[in-house]
DNA sequence: GACAAGTTTGGGAACGTGCCCAAAGAAGAG
DNA sequence: CTCTTCTTTGGGCACGTTCCCAAACTTGTC
């Protein structure tokens, strides 16, 4: 509906261009073709730099594009290459807007700094709900994009076999499980969790929780399965390390640490997957009298500014999300170049950063 | 360069697509007119909504493209309508790095909220020097938007001018100056500052100094006036209320508060222009003993997260970020649809959102 | 000095769509 | 039954580019 009274207006517009004002019409390829004398291949073939051009005829093509002010129209061009130049960067807005944010905008910058000195620009779709994702794929087969990014993708979600089924590029961000078909770049939530569980059991806790993401995700299973691992190979009880499952939330977080501490008043520290939950369990703790980090300490997962401006700072797994963003750039960049190619399963490696909200027991 | 290898491998891919496969190659308009045993006008008609088109061929040509899974071609469309449908929003990547990022947030989900229901497209655009500057003016130049979303945007920035001598449809989120001449919206920040200001003298302060963003920005200037007219309408000496010019950073915030201290150690309040100086300015106090609110009230701008997780959490000044987004949006489609409107010139109100860091004096 | 081999050139066709306009068909009036 | 008017239809053209391919021009060789 909308649609078609944007069309309509838009047709008057050209019109009105055209006729009323002195139609400062735009130059095309034959305009400057003209100009220099020569053929409009000839122009094409400077402009894209082919070699198959003399000299002569280069120096007077680029002079004449200099004088009228040529620019290529892309549209034009992509009609006949099938190539748009650009990609779609697809974020679902009901998890950037929870909290995971930072992490959104640092994919983004990393997206755009890979697609930097390329010609190739960036879509952004924020995706609110099931409605909206179908439109996406609507809007995908129409060919406006040459590859698509996917970012945060749950388990059973339909979307990335959509589009591989198009035939259309696309790269994730984070996968769907270990056993990922796609080419996608995650970080080592494995590692990162392990790191920090043994962190904890190093600086003298011995009844460590964690709060974990929605389980249908690869990530809130993978740190879960490092902390659980980093438990293990330390002996301790698994009675002593209770674990609660989440949602990513600052307010799930707070649910959890209330259930964690209902279960388990004499935990001593709390590994939540993200910095957003382990705020929000900070939150509680401090609500329930516990102090942090001497009666628990809290590890969190992102090191975002939440970790750095959280009172005590947190603790917290950095993960090179910015880095992820521009490896997945390439990769798509690679694979619209050639269809053929590999699928590329990249892990990045993570680090643990230590803050005041995990301070040794006896400190 | 790059470019050109993108190309000359695009081209060859389209061809490995042709031969090797059984080419399914997507229906065009034509298909679908053959397939209903019509001609490809009626079929553009029919999915372009015009009602000349008799009942029976319309349901012949619907059941096509049913069939056919037809999709009109957006390049196509566009080459001869003109339009892309899409929208580009220019980001200075310098900036947004800097920490006023969830603003650019919040911009980019009130953008994205009001192209919803619309047909149009965001281009994410992140500029991070002069030279990308320059590289973006070819890009509009080719047409590949329809319009141009401009943030953050300072005294003597020639991109606004360019784009309108382009012709380009350009909207403002901010303004160059109080006579800005283009399209734009932008927050009260005369009246927040001033309310800011206000609040301060209220609870009982009497040495209040300023931080201020980069001068060549209206936004720093006009918080600067709004906290001005607030000290004079409460008759406040002017030594009583010392001004420090920054750069909207943490550091800056810091340094900014350092000379403050050292030019006027009886202050006791500050009001910095971003929650992010207020957070380097809180740091600094701090280091220097003072505790906040008790010796020294602070109040920030923005009433981003930094505010709520800050400890004190602080006291800020909300502005309707995501709001101006998509009011920039839709103003910008408007424009687009019709290019002859006026032009519009929006404040959006803001709010004090009182917290912790300015608890009155005596409490 | 002609012929082969290489280099450079430009016109034609195509990409998939929307719009103009003339033509065909239907309906109504006399 | 014919003439007018209104509705519906579809072919031709244009949008601005790239690619194919044949033609024109160079250069080198015997």
């Amino acid at each position: 509906m909308i649609w078609h009274n944007v069309l309509a207006n838009g047709v008057q517009w050209t019109g009105d261009e055209e006729n009323d004002m002195g139609a400062p019409q735009r130059p095309t390829i034959k305009t400057v073709a003209a100009r220099a004398g020569v053929g409009r291949t000839t122009v094409s073939r400077v402009v894209n730099g082919s070699d198959l051009v003399s000299d002569a005829a280069k120096a007077a093509v680029l002079a004449a594009i200099a004088e009228l002010n040529y620019v290529p129209n892309s549209v034009a061009r992509g009609l006949v290459t099938r190539r748009t130049n650009s990609i779609a960067l697809v974020i679902p807005e009901s998890e950037s807007r929870l909290g995971a944010e930072p992490y959104f905008s640092a994919v983004i910058r990393g997206v755009s700094a890979a697609l930097r000195d390329t010609r190739t620009q960036l879509q952004l779709v924020l995706v609110r709900d099931r409605e909206e994702r179908d439109q996406l794929t609507a809007h995908v087969a129409e060919r406006r994009v040459d590859g698509v990014l996917l970012v945060s993708v749950h388990q059973h979600d339909p979307l990335p076999d959509i589009l591989e089924n198009l035939g259309l590029p696309t790269v994730l961000a984070g996968r769907r499980s270990a056993e990922e078909s796609l080419s996608h770049a995650c970080s080592d939530n494995l590692g990162g969790a392990k790191s920090a569980g043994r962190h904890l059991v190093d600086s003298g806790r011995t009844a460590i929780a964690t709060i974990t993401g929605p389980l249908d995700m690869d990530v809130s299973r993978s740190r879960l399965q490092g902390w659980k691992d980093a438990m293990d190979e330390a002996g301790m009880p698994p009675e002593n390390c209770p674990v609660a499952t989440s949602d990513f939330t600052e307010e799930g977080g707070m649910a959890a640490m209330r259930s964690l501490l209902a279960r388990s008043p004499k935990l001593d520290a709390v590994f939540a997957a993200s910095d957003v939950m382990a705020a929000g369990a900070m939150l509680e703790l401090r609500r329930q009298g516990r102090r942090i980090p001497e009666d628990v300490a809290v590890v969190g997962f992102d090191d975002s500014y939440i970790a750095r401006y959280a009172h005590p700072s947190l603790t917290s797994v950095r993960q090179p999300v910015e880095e992820i963003g521009s490896t997945i750039t390439r990769v798509l960049l690679e694979e619209i170049a050639d269809p053929g190619s590999q699928r590329q399963k990249l892990v990045l490696p993570t680090e643990l950063i230590v803050r005041d909200s995990s301070s040794p027991c006896g400190s």
